[in-house]
RNA sequence: GGUCUCGUGGCCGAGCGGCUAGGCACCGGUCUGCAAAACCGUUUACUCCGGUUCGAAUCCGGACGAGACCUCCA
């Protein structure tokens, strides 16, 4: 830990902030569920992921050695969609007439792209749910040894009865198994279960399966909730520091990956539950049924229909991350235009830092103004206030710029290193790469020399005309003190 | 129906007992041939009704409104 300040993080499973404490001083391992890759994620899987994107630089701005695991979902989960058992993958290939695994490979990849472009850290390792069969059948026979599953003609079931009599199942949801709505819904499965609230940790081969795998119980798939027990077990172990994924995850899957671990191990696997809020669209969840979703690259290439144009990746991000992650947000082309023009004024505050002369004399407040961003880092990682600290930090600059106040060369150093990273390392924003075209600049010089000599003979109708002809173009023309430039 | 969360100025959003973030917009100013841009300054608020308190957006109770989960979901 280099910072002065103590790291508090709000555990979903307490429902307070508590002072964080890892396992193993300075280590922690933090376990985040990934994408299904069933389909394409839309903007609100990427909010999630942004947050914790941002939690996971927190911590390694903070000092922390992370091992960050991810998974990725290319096991179809056996659902109990409309009361019938749906394998999304499956569903996906079949519709496509192709094999799951190229449903899934093709998914992989433009998620892999989608992490390129939002400026996601890779995760320290990215397990996928298939190469972790075998490690899934080892937790289902823990469980069942002792004594908290059962075997029902090639499927396995969690007893949830048996659990509750030495552990709480509901512990993190605050659910109460009597209080769970009994519908009488007419499943294939409902037969099978001894008890409503039991779930599949195997589950039988259908004939038109597309992906099957052998078992001790014979050919099927594994139940919805057990590939993260095996995966975060294998690579992090059976307890660890931060478990983290969207707040829809919570019941049942976080709930039963709980009952799993206890079941299989004694101990819940995590010791700070976090849960990233949803994004709203129009104060609704974003969600595929809703249809209200649009794809993290439809608002890049503006091919969105619910925005009029195109907003950069970093600028999506940034908007994000002026909501705190425990918050719903509620994205809007208004509210999107509003977070571009605070981004392009942090931006330009940063180059201005880099122009920035130093003097003799110091005074120097940039710490203090800093030492804010990094106390909103350790209340629960409040990225909304690191900002707004961001924000006084730019005023700073300016006013240094201005002559107002004065910095000398080191502190200059110091400042900008501390700025970069915040900006760039912590927050993940990289600035606006202009396309830096040579043709065009070449032109514009020339165009712009035009323009200058015809306003010093002032012969304003043919400056203004290059003006409004620019401006047709997209170019506009700023005149500065120190001359013109465009952008 | 059950469980839970939330209602903050024109918009997005922090704060969660006294110090009333931040961004955008608006308005005023500096600059400018004019404009834009940039910078500086400023206005506007805590859904309603009770209660606790010296003091509440912040705690408690109620009303109204919105949302999430209970089924796959980030």
């Amino acid at each position: 830990m280099k910072s002065d300040h103590q790291l508090v993080i709000y555990n979903s499973l307490s429902g307070k902030k508590e002072i964080f404490v890892p396992l193993h001083s300075d280590h922690v391992g933090m376990y985040v569920c990934g994408p299904t890759l069933y389909s394409e994620p839309h903007m609100g899987n990427m909010r999630t992921f942004i947050n914790f994107d941002f939690i996971y630089r927190c911590l390694l701005y903070l000092g922390y050695q992370v091992k960050y695991v991810r998974n990725i979902t290319d096991a179809g989960h056996i659902t109990n969609s409309a009361g019938q058992e749906v394998d999304s993958i499956g569903k996906a290939a079949r519709s496509a007439q192709v094999q799951s695994l190229e449903i899934v490979y093709t998914y992989n990849v433009k998620f892999q792209e989608l992490q390129r472009i939002y400026n996601l850290l890779p995760p320290t390792i990215e397990p996928t749910a298939t190469a972790h069969i075998q490690e899934q059948i080892e937790v289902i026979e823990q469980i069942i040894e002792n004594g908290y599953a059962y075997v029902v003609n090639g499927s396995v079931y969690f007893d949830v009865k048996a659990y509750m009599q030495h552990h709480n199942y509901g512990a993190l949801s605050g659910r109460k198994v009597d209080e769970l709505e009994q519908e009488t819904r007419t499943l294939n499965a409902q037969d099978e279960k001894r008890f409503f609230a039991d779930f599949a940790l195997w589950k039988k081969a259908n004939p038109e399966d597309m992906q099957v795998w052998r078992s001790p119980w014979g050919n099927g798939n594994p139940g919805w909730h057990i590939e993260c027990t095996a995966m975060s077990t294998k690579y992090l172990g059976k307890q660890f520091d931060i478990h983290g994924g969207g707040l829809d995850l919570k019941f049942p899957h976080h709930e039963d990956e709980i009952a799993q671990n206890c079941g299989s191990f004694g101990c819940n696997p995590a010791r700070y539950w976090m849960h990233a809020n949803m994004l709203n669209v129009n104060g609704q969840k974003m969600s595929k049924s809703l249809g209200n979703y649009f794809l993290p690259k439809e608002i890049v290439d503006g091919t969105s229909t619910l925005f009029t144009k195109p907003f950069p990746a970093a600028v999506v991000r940034f908007f994000m991350l002026q909501a705190h992650y425990r918050s719903t947000l509620d994205i809007t082309e208004e509210a999107l235009n509003a977070s571009e023009k605070g981004f392009e004024r942090l931006m330009e505050g940063l180059s201005l830092l880099e122009k920035l002369t130093p003097s003799s004399t110091s005074s120097f407040e940039g710490a203090k103004v800093l030492s804010a961003a990094e106390a909103a880092i350790c209340d629960d990682f409040n990225a909304p206030i690191l900002i707004a600290s961001l924000f006084d930090a730019v005023k700073y600059i300016h006013a240094i710029n201005e002559g107002k106040e004065h910095l000398t060369q080191e502190d200059l150093l110091w400042f900008t290193q501390a700025m970069t990273t915040f900006v760039q390392g912590v927050l993940g924003i990289e600035p606006s790469k202009k396309e830096e075209n040579q043709r065009l600049s070449g032109v514009m010089d020339m165009v712009i020399t035009l323009r200058q000599q015809a306003r010093e003979q002032k012969d304003w109708s043919t400056s203004d005309m290059i003006r409004d002809g620019l401006a047709k173009a997209g170019i506009q023309v700023k005149d500065n003190k120190d001359g013109t430039s465009w952008s």
